[in-house]
DNA sequence: ACAGCAAAGGTCAAAGAAGGTCAAAGGAGG
DNA sequence: CCTCCTTTGACCTTCTTTGACCTTTGCTGT
């Protein structure tokens, strides 16, 4: 999938760059040969703030959008992934979550694997439609909270 | 019968792929030359968390369906907790096995304080009245079944 | 300074490409 | 005949891909 391979060349960028990244929209559109709105798509769907990415961006002439792989400390990490949880949560958004934590070594992979499981879709099985990410979410702001202590 | 042929398959598959699997269902479907909601049907009904599957899937463009089989580990002191717990199961029953699993050192002190908590009647909060005990119960199989890894 | 143009990137909606669901119709066994 | 499992097909939701159109910014000629 096209997507997913401009995700790969992006992320390959960033381990090159040490973690920070300013590309040209256009420019790498054209080298991979696929529309420049695509990049846009790669990067709002890939490149998330749950997945630990800061997106800046500046148009006109020399126009550029930057990358950067945060890095949070414990704390500011739990805090912050807490607030950013609303009152819903999909489950791919957890997974994205969680994929955060275990590679900040926040919870360990056996951990997040666990916790992946408790809180699929699949677990929370016939929970009244509307609920499902509702649970979800209040599950995982409590597993937040545990963590912080 | 078409499903158990199916099955049969997937079953081959998945042993030359050592347990793990993606495949794609319209593809599938049509090699075998079925409907595509066949495929779907006897993953619902063969590869059944009960059965030790583990059923994850991508929609969209390039999307597939995973099957892993988990190769039963310590399956039987947890197969004993996975056919313990009912339909339903309280905050207390839950804390009760948790404990357990704790001192048999199959779970961690963290992981068990962790999976109280999102267990807990807190995390499961405003589920709809009956639904909670039955929520916490769906949890804890899956739980149990990621860890008969 | 300023107006205007060209060069970015941003947005959005439509079309396309999967998989998911559900209910109705079919069959096998009791 | 009932009941339970299968089979199918219509319709739904999610994710991708593309293209038209919008906004911002830098540069340039006056």
């Amino acid at each position: 999938m096209l997507t997913d391979q401009i995700a790969r060349l992006i992320e390959k960028m960033l381990e090159e760059n040490g973690g920070a990244l300013e590309l040209q929209r256009n420019e790498l559109a054209q080298s991979i040969g696929c529309v420049p709105s695509q990049i846009s798509y790669v990067i709002t769907s890939r490149f998330t703030p749950e997945r630990g990415y800061i997106i800046e961006s500046r148009r006109g002439g020399g126009g550029c959008i930057r990358i950067v792989r945060k890095q949070m400390h414990r704390s500011e990490y739990l805090m912050h992934f807490f607030h950013a949880v609303g009152n819903t949560l999909e489950q791919s958004e957890a997974s994205a979550y969680l994929c955060n934590l275990r590679d900040n070594d926040i919870i360990t992979p056996r951990e997040a694997t666990l916790l992946s499981r408790a809180i699929s879709d699949a677990a929370l099985g016939d929970v009244v439609p509307a609920g499902r990410a509702t649970v979800r979410a209040q599950i995982f702001k409590h597993v937040l909270l545990s963590l912080m202590q």
